[in-house]
DNA sequence: ATGAAAGCGCTAACAC
DNA sequence: GTGTTAGCGCTTTCAT
């Protein structure tokens, strides 16, 4: 009498099948020097033994084990949500999973995930680094995708990123086609590279206007609805407040929201708000956020691909996509420019 | 010359502190028997020389993989990412990893998942099925958590749920001290045993009041922002529009009052909004959601002790955990029954 | 086109 | 307390 619960091997199918562990192997994995007769046959007993080849030992001698990790600094936040769920959508097509590694912006959680990651020996990974001190990974030479703004620094890495560049200057000239002055900045502090690559795009945004960036008025807190809310509080506080806001991301935008809110400040009549990264949360405030989106499905999506890419050997591809204005309700209207004549 | 990127083994680890591979694997799982100095000539040599045990070989002689999967409708929506935030908060202070599916209500997705998380030889499941054929998850013997409503139908797996009726409670309560009638319902038509479990709450809570259920005002939608504002219209634009509204979920409560504001409708003057889940993002719309919160990372984090003691062979246990109202804007006052007298 | 045989790196019996 | 040995289930030469 047989063990019932013991779940059939490879060994099963050969026997059943009459043919020997490397044909039935052979036939699983697709290889080419097999004959049909062969692999229509192991394709029958598989189906009516409900075989399923062991990952772990298949791994163990091909090398391989059919994970990537995404490491991001938060899944709560929608952005990542999204990139998560673009990643994945790439990664099932071709049968791989993909473990998600959320560090909640804590540098130690991160550092402990990628060692994980690594004892996990999965083929690859698609990191978004909070910290400078990524060197876990570019250390164990596992293939690896970045995303954002650190790429500069890991130049033999691949990466992708959205135009924060071409992001910054497609808010800002919307900002002032509203009449608006130079407005007020809301920056995370978790991610300096970002903060810093942001600051820069608005000099550069400036510096091809000649508008003065010399005096930009910046405001620092954690990356999410509460900090921004925090951050809005002290410049309305201040004995300027300023009349428009530009948010580094979403989650700030909307606090900086809920911020006018306590005040009784109208959005847009009082204070003009523009978030970036384009999370769907903007769409359902009052008034809906006006928003520089970032390709995110796209980001994740690009990311497995190169990844793929990567560990097939083709590494320090760089890639950037565009955002787009998402037009939604927290900005006046576009003052034209010269006034429609009749009709 | 030896290969240099060839990464170390135990045998390596062996060699070098002069033991056997079997004294370094004790000493490496942390087994009783072994003595102090040849732990601590191990951990050097580790140390030294970067060793980190290999998963796979580890797990296909034991048994485990140390990875377990989460598997939920949607990632994007806040209320999951909290549950898998608890769940990998958890599981990070035991070392295990956690592998998170979402099926994005698509049935074969989630198959698909299922399988490939059959495939992966995970250690266990934690589960919140989309649809009523999860007969896979209990076709294969794995160590399996239910989340959700369709924990009644399998009573030998282990289940986590919040307290639906309670929370049913609580918010009807809530409203009918708002002087308010009997709400309209929104209910998402994903998933229906959570729906016909939503249902019989709200009917067993008017029996136990001596209230009238026999003619509730249901709208199903999908279960998003969108659905919301979709099925919300449908109700509005009727001949006898509802005074409240009570969603099934947050986010089709935001969808509710966004169909409001396209109809300038005031909230909660005009049309209350009750919502149900607890999400962040309820916290900046206007007015902010008044909510019955489920206790999202709690969810995750005991579904995820339980399924430890699942895979110890505890099973059958059925937890339910207490929700707790979420008092914020999107509902009239309370109305004093007696008011109060001078002072 | 197919089979036999040699491991992949590790853990668990079993001896001592 | 420690070493020896025998595999876990699979892929991959190397013959045939």
């Amino acid at each position: 009498m047989k063990k019932s619960r013991q779940p059939i091997t490879i060994l099963d199918v050969a026997r059943i099948s009459g043919l020997s562990k490397s044909t039935v192997s052979r036939a699983l994995s697709g290889a080419p020097n097999i004959s049909e007769d062969a692999r229509k046959k192991v394709v029958e007993v598989v189906a009516a033994t409900g075989y399923r080849r062991n990952a772990m030992a298949s791994g163990l001698r091909s090398g391989r084990t059919g994970i990537v990790a995404l490491v991001i600094p938060d899944i709560a936040n929608p952005f990542w949500a999204d990139v998560a769920r673009g990643a994945q959508d790439a990664a099932a097509e071709m049968g791989i999973s993909v473990l998600i590694f959320s560090s909640d912006w804590n540098p130690d959680r991160e550092k402990q995930h990628l060692q994980a990651l690594v004892q996990a020996r999965v083929d690859g990974a698609i990191v978004n680094p909070v910290q400078d001190g990524l060197d876990e990974i570019s250390h164990f030479d596992l293939p690896t995708v970045l995303i954002g703004s650190s790429a500069g620094r890991f130049p033999h890495l691949t990466s992708v990123s959205s135009d924060v560049e071409q992001g910054v200057a497609l808010a800002l000239d919307r900002i002032m086609a509203s009449g608006l002055e130079m407005p007020a900045f809301l920056i995370g502090d978790q991610e300096r590279s970002a903060g810093e690559r942001f600051v820069a795009s608005i000099h550069k945004w400036a510096n091809g206007r000649r508008i003065d960036s010399s005096n930009l008025r910046i405001a620092n807190g954690h990356y999410s609805v509460d900090g921004g809310c925090k951050a809005t509080g002290m410049l309305l506080d201040s004995d300027t407040p300023p009349t428009s806001i530009f948010a580094a991301n979403d989650l700030m935008a909307l606090g900086a929201m809920q911020a006018l809110r306590e005040r009784n400040l109208e959005c847009p009549t009082d204070v003009a708000v523009m978030g970036f990264d384009g999370i769907a949360a903007g769409e359902v405030t009052t008034p809906p956020l006006t928003t520089v989106a970032k390709p995110s499905r796209q980001i994740g999506d690009e990311s497995f691909r190169l990844l793929m890419k990567s560990i097939g050997g083709e590494r320090g591809v760089h890639l950037t996509l565009p955002c787009h204005l998402r037009e939604r309700g927290s900005l006046p209207d576009i003052i034209p420019l010269r006034p429609a004549l009749a009709g």
